[in-house]
DNA sequence: TTTCAATATTAGCCATACCTAAATATTACT
DNA sequence: AGTAATATTTAGGTATGGCTAATATTGAAA
């Protein structure tokens, strides 16, 4: 805190531009990286909106500061959605860095379960320095993925062109490898641990019962099936291999 | 982030009260609890807005708002100075907790410099969960003393009642052990280091130069003496036994 | 090619949070 | 009682981030 006097001045003058990066912003942010995929596409405002659950106006406001900013954060192309600039794309994966370090170190050195990391660090990854950044990954041994499978941007920001597939997609019989899990519903992340399933883990889809029915999965080798609901088999990412 | 729609209603409706919590009102309850000192006195606004380089204006009109939270935050009496309530004392030593238990983290798990860990937790202080608080404490087994020195308030908010002295009253001739440092100042904390002064050394007091001079500082056992300025000794505090 | 529904943008506002300078008031000494 | 130091009030500023309602654009279906 303790606004320096001189700061009021600065901002009326004629620099106007340069980063506020508040958590709003880095929440936008994320959310484009995350909505743009791969390949990247244009991302619309309805879908951050939805996203972010605020309303279109709020978004194409916010969108129309991004892009304005020196150098900017975002390409805006009025009416045909944004795409992550340089810059933008840079402080989104160093978010995303921080908050998966921040999952890896709360799980293993401070044994947090798995289910309750993701909520803070979805606070934290916002205001811890790059000196914290860098102890913990050399803590943890610069590791390549969090608790919940998923891959940690490396410095300068470059990720594994992992294409993580749905295992709802398999065809009953087809065996793959958990690679990752949602990591925002703690309450299905203990069910899943429960079941035993995490990343790394063998199944094997036996049969979807019909309608849009539950999954009939064999988990590893396990002896017992898991019955496993649509949506549950919606948050399980695998490789097929 | 995310508003709920829902909050934009609630807010004018009757309730009004409770807890805004944000990083300046812990900053100021900061402030008054380490203002108001032992034992406790009326903290003036002057003092506070000196404190935080900020208007008395500014400080008036943020105690008005403390005061009338629901539990008030501070006892404010017009023209009379504050003094924390219950709650604000509460919400105090917490932050205070939480800074102290980070420092002595980052400094012991993490291999953080003494000297960079005040500006770190100065921050994250805000932004830790209860949990977070939890585990850390457990994972240092429950410390009593960050880096520098200073005690790590108890889970109820208990401080032991240790008067430090400034090593700066000392008579010549008089030794006395370092209990804590002031941990504000980076290049000094180094500049302690390297004359081999942290908490539990011993120091004895050799000679005060005239005219406020330097203090010649046996560090130990030394054979040779540290000399340090008026300031410098003003930043240590010493047990006397 | 026209029409229209879906989508996006603009305009005008609201609320919160902090802070300021200047005018005014209070207190506590001398 | 007068006055200097201190504090408060008044009035207003900046910044962020959100909303509604009105309007505009786009693109696909007719
Ligand atoms: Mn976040
Ligand atoms: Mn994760
Ligand atoms: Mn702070
Ligand atoms: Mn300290």
């Amino acid at each position: 805190m303790a606004k320096l006097l001189a700061k009021q001045k600065r901002m009326t003058d004629a620099v106007r531009t340069q980063a506020p990066a508040s958590e709003a912003v880095d929440d936008y942010l994320k959310a484009i990286f995350q909505l743009s995929g791969h390949p990247e596409r244009q991302v619309a405002s309805n879908e951050i909106a939805l996203h972010l659950s605020i309303t279109p106006a709020s978004v194409t406001n916010m969108l129309q500061k991004l892009a304005a900013q020196e150098p900017p954060l975002v390409i805006y192309k009025k009416h045909h959605g944004v795409k992550l600039a340089k810059a933008g794309k840079r402080r989104a994966l160093e978010i995303i860095r921080h908050h998966r370090l921040i999952e890896t170190f709360l799980h293993q050195v401070l044994d947090y379960p798995w289910d309750e990391v993701h909520q803070e660090a979805e606070r934290l990854e916002h205001f811890i320095s790059e000196r914290f950044e860098e102890r913990i990954a050399a803590k943890l041994g610069h590791p390549k993925f969090d608790p919940h499978g998923h891959a940690i941007p490396a410095l300068d920001g470059s990720l594994p062109s992992q294409e993580p597939q749905a295992f709802a997609m398999l065809r009953p019989g087809q065996s793959a490898n958990v690679s990752s899990v949602s990591d925002n519903d703690p309450e299905m992340l203990r069910y899943l641990a429960a079941q035993g399933i995490r990343p790394g883990v063998r199944l094997t889809l036996s049969e979807q019962l019909p309608f849009q029915g539950s999954y009939r999965v064999r988990v590893g080798t396990s002896s017992k099936l898991a019955l496993l609901s649509h949506s549950l088999v919606q948050s399980i990412f695998v490789t097929i291999k």
